[in-house]
RNA sequence: GCCGACGUAGCUCAGCGGUAGAGCAGCGGUUUCGUAAACCGCAGGUCGCGGGUUCAAUUCCCGCCGUCGGCUCCA
């Protein structure tokens, strides 16, 4: 066998991959709960014979796959508890998961919140007994019969899902107490689950597809160690702190209101973050030649049996009738570019032609998909189609692959992840057209030495597309912008142009948006920053406080040069003392905070402090406003 | 849409069959103070909306609306 290290070992005939970590040490033996041979994908068990000469990764438990192996056990042992306290539970899957793991069970008697202590009980039953999970392969044929007779539907009906040639196999622990159809692995023991958490309760269909029973989903986490658990719970509690729909009302940003479910009403200062993302992208558009335009909010129905939405996006679309004729709110900006883009006769000359749209825009989510600002009703993107000839592409892609980059980097989402979506079942065109687009992307990803993954089956209905997801300052990935190659709507709109050989060609549309939509954009930029918004897009940056009301005429002073330098700042002349103007200015996530006492009164200077609590010292006006000046230029 | 939980003052929450309470915010005073909460007072609620049970409903039941957690990361 080969190691991770290169180093070699021999092992004798039947040995396991349990054996092989025994035989290199006592310490690494009781750790690894599983292996990868070959550098596949699945993980192996410890009880898997080494056959022929392989290359063998050792899982140890407080690896991430290690950590799969104990979140996977841990919902095995969660089974047990539940089928413990009810016999009559049925159990559907339970995998492990990114942050945990979860069980679906089926089971008459709706469990609560309050039951969740006793099913944690009953499981630290369990993991104290220490007794081992075994492996065994069995019948296929005879199982499912087992299972049906059981009644054990969910059971027998992932095992009928089973290729007929597949080796099925079972999980026992408690002495053969419980067993579970599992693939494994699992850990050697039930012990080896030393900390845990169930976290909550859901719904959950079978299948995920709601045609399907609504069985009863536990949530829970497991980790390798206690202190690990409690990091992750503690990530989760800064999580909530940083809500973005609570900090969003504590900040006075936006609301919620009943009367428009999932549509954000922007106060002032969400209103200002708004309008100030939109200007940098106006300012980026400035630069890499695009054109704004302000396009109609309700349509005639035939625009939208015309660009396809009718057919395929009905579902998500608000309609209305005008003078009896049936009308939509637009969902997408796209349709009323080929508009503007069919209203004249266009030469490759003016090709290619971006145009940019901050029209609102209206798509019915459900009302249980719904959520802050991340998932609304009513939004904005930052839209825009660049209409190009098709040896224009690659050239379009890689500038729009710079833009990304820029935006992303300027709020401090250091982490990329790219993703290449190909043609989904539900889509329009031939597959000549899609194997072309998704062929360009590729060329234009590979081009710039972007590392992506290919999502089979996840694009747009009418082409494919580039994804990008960041992560946030906790860790949380989140899709923003999207780059999408559309060979269809120009067909669709006969659009045109007149090459330099007097031909007339068909464009290529491609969509794009960087930040997204700027409703769902300020909502992760919430959470990411925690509410601290860089300089720039503070909607409150300065605050001038006084320390007695003596000193308010130089405050005074000091508040209007601000104002005429355009600086954003407010005033606290109230009666309160220092510490609270202070705790005030803290708790709204003002950037600077001004102090005027008899000092700078006199020295006609100010005491500035920055967040979270830097003393900047005292200056003078000259100095504080080059300073405020500086830092919105840059965009620091 | 579906499953579950929740909805009480602007916010955070208590009360849960006998008709509503706190803290913060707000307003009015007093205090003039040097970097995370001065003090006193006042005001503020169709207890989400509608129906039912009851002598009596914020409280129990039903419906609706809204919010929150979820609804394949497949044994």
């Amino acid at each position: 066998m080969t190691l991770r290290d290169g180093a070699r070992k021999e092992l004798p005939p039947g040995g396991t991959i349990r054996d092989l970590a025994f035989q290199i040490g006592e310490r690494l033996g009781r750790a690894t709960v599983g292996g990868r041979i070959d550098g596949a994908a699945e993980i192996s068990d410890l009880r898997t014979p080494l056959l022929q000469d392989c290359r063998v990764d050792l899982i140890t438990a407080d690896s991430p796959d290690g950590l799969h192996v104990i979140r996977h056990s841990a919902a095995h042992i969660m089974a047990d508890a539940i089928l413990s306290l009810w016999p009559a539970a049925k159990l559907a899957i339970g995998p492990a998961i990114d942050e945990g793991f979860y069980y679906d069970i089926d089971l008459d008697q709706r469990l609560t919140p309050e039951d969740l202590p006793r099913i944690e009980a009953a499981m630290q039953k369990v993991i104290a007994a220490d007794t081992a999970f075994e492996r065994c392969t069995v019948d296929r044929s005879v199982e499912i019969v087992r299972a049906r007779e059981r009644g054990d539907i969910y059971k027998a009906e992932l095992m009928e899902g089973i290729a007929a040639d597949a080796e099925v196999t079972f999980y026992r622990h408690g002495a053969g107490a419980f067993e579970d159809l599992c693939r494994g692995p699992h850990v050697p023991s039930t012990g080896y689950v030393k900390a845990f958490r169930l976290q909550r309760l859901a719904g959950a269909y079978w299948r995920g597809d709601e045609k399907n029973r609504m069985l009863q989903r536990v949530y829970g986490t497991a980790f390798y160690s206690k202190k690990e658990l409690e990091e992750h719970l503690a990530r989760h509690e800064e999580a909530l702190k940083r809500d973005h729909r609570k900090l969003g009302r504590e900040l006075g940003l936006f609301l919620m209101d009943p009367v428009a479910p999932a549509s954000p009403f922007f106060l002032p200062k969400g209103a200002l973050i708004y309008n100030r993302l939109q200007q940098h992208m106006r300012e980026l558009y400035r630069e890499s030649g695009y054109q704004e335009v302000i396009t109609p909010q309700i349509f005639d129905a035939s625009l939208w049996h015309r660009s396809g939405h009718y057919e395929h996006y009905k579902d998500n679309m608000f309609f209305t009738k005008v003078d009896e004729h049936e009308c939509a709110v637009k969902p997408m900006n796209c349709p009323a570019h080929t508009i503007i883009f069919a209203a004249e006769k266009r030469s490759y000359r003016e090709l290619p032609l971006r145009i940019a749209d901050f029209g609102r825009l209206h798509r019915y989510e459900r009302s249980g998909v719904t959520s802050g600002l991340t998932r609304v009703r009513t939004f904005c993107q930052d839209d825009g189609h660049i209409f190009a000839a098709s040896e224009q592409i690659q050239a379009e892609i890689t500038a729009l692959i710079a833009m990304v980059r820029g935006v992303y980097t300027l709020f401090g989402f250091n982490t990329l992840k790219v993703f290449l979506s190909t043609r989904p079942k539900e889509s329009v065109g031939s597959d000549a057209v899609w194997e072309q687009a998704e062929q360009s992307l590729r060329d234009a990803l590979g081009a710039n030495g972007v590392e992506y993954v290919v999502n089979a089956g996840d694009g747009a209905f009418y082409g494919p597309k580039i994804d990008f997801i960041v992560l946030d300052a906790l860790k949380r990935e989140w899709q923003l912008g999207t780059i999408q190659l559309d060979f269809n709507l120009p067909e669709r709109f006969d659009l045109n142009y007149v090459a330099s050989d007097g031909s007339l060609r068909r464009p290529v549309m491609i969509h794009r948006a960087i930040l997204g939509s700027i409703e769902r954009f300020i909502g992760i930029l919430i959470e990411h920053t925690g509410g601290n918004f860089p300089f720039w897009l503070a909607p409150e940056q300065v605050r001038v406080c006084t320390i007695a009301d003596t000193h308010e005429p130089w405050a005074r002073e000091v508040l209007s040069a601000l104002m005429q330098a355009g600086v954003r700042c407010s005033s606290d002349f109230t009666n309160s003392k220092t510490g609270a103007k202070i705790r005030d200015a803290r708790l709204a996530r003002l950037p600077f905070t001004i102090v005027v006492g008899g000092r700078e009164c006199e020295e006609r200077t100010v005491a500035l402090r920055e967040r979270p609590d830097v003393d900047r010292g005292t200056m003078g006006l000259p100095a504080l406003l080059a300073l405020f000046t500086e830092l919105e230029r840059s965009k620091a």
